[in-house]
DNA sequence: CTGGAATGTCAACACGTGTTGGCATACAGT
DNA sequence: ACTGTATGCCAACACGTGTTGACATTCCAG
């Protein structure tokens, strides 16, 4: 049997942590089908049955390495002016952070589990939140939408695509010419 | 030694074309990596190596099925008040109506080459045609870019992702919304 | 009609993949 | 010290892939 109370420490989750770690940099690097088990194994310093024996499959890998939480403050709690502004940064520093997100949108272009993942994060954690922050409830899917089109877009361009003037602009300035875009999706009507 | 004057048609144009097409549907339902040399052949009624005869490898076969011309209108010919809302009506014809957009989307995702295409068709086709529609010269290539980044994430969202607030929006409506963005972004200021 | 080129089919190769089972070693509880 | 279990490595399998070459068939110029 195992142990008892709350859950001792095991020798393999170092183990455990590396192949985490580096799945996600290879997922992040080539996406799902060119991110081969044996790359991973290799930047993890294991044997790639190892992968298969504490995460089942390649599949179940993937699931694990994708988990991804957007942390998106409480919109409530932010000046309605500056909700634009405040979600175009927290995402820009986010995806700055955290390459979880670039292993999920290359992946998510070929793998039907991987676009599902996104719609998933898109309606519980964006379009909850938004929902909160938006004048009309009955517009607020369409709202979030269109904020995630104009946010996934700018990662698409900047850590996917590599659009040079994309990459070479700095975050501040990103920052500054989408946050009036995303703060029209939230409160804004289609012509004004 | 082959013919003289103007190219003779022969009689594997037909195959050639029929390749070429399915090639085009497999690329853009799966993405480079999924999409099988094998099924693209199955699709087109041929034996697969025939495509290798015509294209010499999977690689060519998909330069040949992602040449993309965006068909973009002359932009100095636009009321410079309306150049949003006539590019983004512009960009949501055109992929309604050909799938290679998407084909070379999915496939840029994890193909260093199709990605490489992607900055091209944007330096060329799209960069271009927007130094000649903006005040100052100097800020194109940003402009561009963020014009970009709002219109490959709508692609994205309703043709990739399929983020259903953005799919069952008729396109009407998407070009309400998202034209005064890009709008913005080519002619205004990051504060207005 | 006939020979050679164009077009198409078939079977196979070489390779990389995810995955599996067997075996060695290190650890922890008694 | 001893035993069972956790952890790790190795070799191999089965499969699908892009690609190739040999062979059959169809077309067309002479």
């Amino acid at each position: 049997m195992t142990e008892a109370a709350p859950t001792r420490t095991r020798r393999s989750d170092a183990t455990r942590a590396a192949i985490l770690q580096a799945a996600r940099e290879r997922f992040a690097a080539d996406g799902y089908d060119r991110a081969t088990i044996r790359a991973i194994a290799a930047d993890a310093r294991i044997d790639p049955s190892m992968v298969m024996r504490y995460y089942g499959s390649k599949e179940g890998l993937f699931a694990a390495a994708a988990e991804f939480d957007l942390r998106l403050p409480e919109l409530t709690a932010v000046p309605p002016d500056q909700l634009g502004e405040r979600l175009v940064r927290h995402f820009v520093d986010r995806w700055e952070n955290d390459e979880t997100m670039v292993a999920l949108l290359r992946t998510a272009a070929t793998n039907p589990a991987a676009a599902e993942r996104m719609r998933g994060i898109f309606a519980d954690q964006l379009a909850a939140a938004v929902a909160r922050a938006v004048p009309d409830p009955e517009t607020a899917p369409r709202r979030a939408g269109l904020v995630a089109s104009q946010m996934l877009g700018l990662a698409l361009t900047r850590y996917v695509l590599r659009l040079p003037p994309i990459v070479d602009t700095d975050p501040a300035e990103l920052v500054a010419w989408v946050a009036p875009t995303v703060q029209r999706y939230l409160r804004g009507t289609p012509d004004a």
